[in-house]
DNA sequence: GCCCAGGCACTCA
DNA sequence: TGAGTGCCTGGG
């Protein structure tokens, strides 16, 4: 992707496959702070960056071009062409259509896999601030402070190793809860290479899938979650209440078994289901529909 | 005060 | 194999 640089400031130019509100906000990523409208901050890889999008371009910093090409393109995916896809799919029916032409800015973030698998275990019976939440307490007690922003300290999402040293106490002072253990053994079994997340990437998603549900508190909803923003196996679907509500509602007409949607979605939407799904999530929760 | 939220584990048929 | 229930916690 083309881009200028000026002092510390990456500068893309605006397109329609690119809206940082929508890219945040459709419940892929929980380390961000809205400052203003199109005013964002966010934490990943162990840095910050603002970003800052107006009419014409979309502004990043502080940063470099080095880490721009290194680090930002890669997690904002931006060497895949958005344009096509959303053709395909719009072709596909016209709740799809509705849908990504509802959010068509909306990317798949390429999140780090370690900290997407624990923010999504966090995730469950929780909305999205106390995710937000309970991601930050977690950041603040185990990570690492990065800087002071506008106000705000950052800290780095803990490694395997700093949260390994976590107690259950101090997991549930972070208002955890019952997900408490289940983290403990997320660390345990990545720890001990019982489950190697870096090697899920280049496994069939099946395979992928199966590795992962070794861990307590991991089932098929939040296994595919990893698998499609930390791992990047695009075929994955989860089926979470609102993916469920949207599904039942465009296509079935009766309460449907997520084994059931996931199976459909497989046949339906092949190897774009993923992408689909955060078009019809967003479309879904945004509108309150099948609520 | 009660109910529910971007699920999962556990139990029991 | 599938349905039913409890779970930390905070907000409506």
């Amino acid at each position: 992707m083309k881009y200028k640089q000026i002092e510390d400031k990456i500068i893309l130019k605006a397109e329609d496959s690119f809206e940082i509100e929508q890219i945040l906000e459709c419940g892929q990523c929980f380390r961000f702070h809205k400052l203003a409208q199109n005013d964002y901050v966010i934490v990943a890889k162990g840095k910050v960056l603002r970003i800052l999008q107006t009419k014409e371009e979309i502004i990043l910093y502080p940063t470099s071009a080095e880490e721009f090409e290194n680090l930002w393109s890669s997690y904002f995916d931006l060497d895949k062409d958005y344009d096509i896809i959303k053709r395909h799919l719009a072709e596909k029916d016209i709740h799809l259509a509705r849908a990504v032409q509802f959010a068509p800015g909306i990317r798949i973030l390429r999140q780090e896999p370690w900290e997407c698998l624990i923010s999504f275990i966090i995730s469950q019976n929780k909305q999205i601030p106390h995710i937000k939440q309970v991601v930050e307490n977690i950041s603040r007690m185990f990570g690492k402070y990065i800087c002071t922003f506008e106000g705000y300290d950052y800290y780095t999402f803990p490694t395997i190793e700093q949260l390994a040293m976590a107690n259950e106490q101090e997991l549930r002072n972070c208002k955890a809860g019952f997900r408490a253990p289940y983290i403990m053994d997320a660390c345990q079994k990545v720890k001990n290479k019982e489950v190697e997340l870096e090697k899920l990437a280049n496994m069939p998603y099946e395979e992928a899938k199966k590795e992962l549900l070794k861990i307590k508190g991991v089932g098929p909803k939040i296994a595919d979650c990893v698998l499609l923003f930390g791992i990047g196996h695009e075929e994955a679907f989860p089926v979470d209440v609102w993916v469920k509500r949207v599904m039942e509602y465009f296509y079935f007409n009766r309460d449907t078994s997520p084994n059931e949607i996931q199976a459909f979605a497989k046949e339906y939407f092949g190897n774009l289901a993923g992408i689909a799904q955060q078009y019809l999530f967003y479309y879904a929760r945004q509108l309150r529909l099948g609520k």
